[in-house]
DNA sequence: TAGGTATTTAGGTAAATACCTAAATTTGTT
DNA sequence: AACAAATTTAGGTATTTACCTAAATACCTA
């Protein structure tokens, strides 16, 4: 984990509300935006864009900044890209403040 | 405190090092500079300055940023400014990231 | 009060970041 | 193959951040 690339990630605020909103989606999003909603996948750029009320181009090259950096997972399936949390390292991320910082 | 803040003042990497020198200043110190050492009060801005290879202003700046989003506390005392790290804060932090992020 | 040291404030430039729209790409469907 | 939907990439402008030097301020001591 590189401390600084996923705190330069999180210094922003639509990418940590993005973070937040993807911890309860169901409380989040839509319904309907969630019909095929799965844990395993998350959410669509296009629907977590809509939520941040920016452009998808945007809200996309924040979620890969986001991915990149390792506080989220992207899956393609067909012709979405799906974005979840990824636990373990905002997990990791706390522990590392905690004991190192 | 408010999270945003916070973050945008840790995503440098020169502010990311000052908070860890300031952990352990007798290691990361000079021990001349640090002939009136004291935990309570800290360091001295000049000092951090010539530690970071930076200009005293822009590490002042940085000083004052940091103790404003509450990472440091500073203490004037004479004509120095002496900072420290707000222990209570960073573990604050840890736990906010832990259990809400 | 004059002079010295430490710090802060002001003011400037270069680079990075925050967005946008338009164009290109990927993938699925007629 | 042609079209449509979702996403990504490219390219642009405005704002913020990262530094610097010079000037101003604070505080000490003679």
């Amino acid at each position: 984990m590189n401390l600084l690339e996923v705190i330069k990630s999180l210094s922003n605020q639509t990418r940590l509300n993005i973070l937040t909103w993807l911890k309860d989606p169901f409380a989040c999003f839509p319904a309907e935006e969630l019909a095929d909603y799965s844990p395993a996948l998350g959410v669509c750029v296009s629907d977590i864009a809509k939520k941040a009320e920016m452009s998808i181009p945007t809200v996309s090259v924040y979620l890969k900044n986001m991915s990149t950096a390792g506080l989220l997972v992207a899956t393609r399936k067909d012709q979405w890209t799906y974005y979840k949390r990824n636990e373990d390292a905002i997990q990791q991320l706390a522990q590392l403040i905690k004991d190192n910082l």
